[in-house]
DNA sequence: TTCATGTGTAAACAAAAGCTTTCATGAGGT
DNA sequence: ACCTCATGAAAGCTTTTGTTTACACATGAA
């Protein structure tokens, strides 16, 4: 079969989706789209607490809308960046029809 | 400013991604895209209880992913009725962060 | 050393979502 | 009268998610 726009799993499908019915999460987008930031900056910006963030961003990563990347600064702090992944996830019926079929279960029942 | 595929408020968008990320709406999505179907019925096909299913088809209801329609059958009985509806929600970075701005409570913080 | 910056993570609590069970309704067929 | 099939809704429990507070470590500058 042809690689499709959203050929993605079922289950990774809804970890997207998941990830992105936050609203903290769905800013944390919007910032990211102005440009990779590290994750302190970041939380500053948004006004929300570090520990906070970070878990938002792990969820992120973990359904693969963002990339997270450690470096080091000039004066060798480590600074973790986060940037944008390139996605483009389409949901129409028939779309999400396909992607129920590639569920962890089966089609119909377990 | 002309109306674009998934022009909806970002609220609105994270109610229908948050009714989508779940297994079982997404499969009765999929077997409502074979045909409209009542809850009961659907229930059995699907093997859960109808509890169940009936809160799901609300959140999907509330969504704005599929319409209920309360129908009488020949011999008279009351049957709940539920067919998709027509969406398109297209998921890029850029849709999301335009979706971010109309979030209630503004652009960055509260 | 002390203070600022950056990182990570664990503990504990609050809130929301998911699911089952139970009860109550109405109509038609036997 | 009773059984079947359809609806709706509330109570209660379990699990997951969200959030804060607090702690630990490493670096460079004063």
């Amino acid at each position: 079969m042809v690689s499709k726009p959203n050929d993605v799993s079922g289950d990774a499908l809804i970890a997207a989706l998941s990830a992105l019915s936050n609203p903290h999460r769905l800013r944390v987008i919007a910032v990211l789209a102005d440009g990779r930031q590290y994750v302190s900056q970041l939380a500053r910006e948004m006004n929300m607490s570090r520990p906070l963030l970070t878990v938002h961003l792990r969820k992120l990563e973990a359904a693969g809308l963002v990339n997270g990347s450690l470096e080091l600064s000039e004066d060798g702090k480590a600074m973790k960046f986060y940037e944008l992944a390139q996605f483009e996830i389409v949901l129409t019926p028939e779309t999400l029809a396909e992607a129920a079929k590639t569920l962890s279960g089966g089609g119909s029942d377990v």
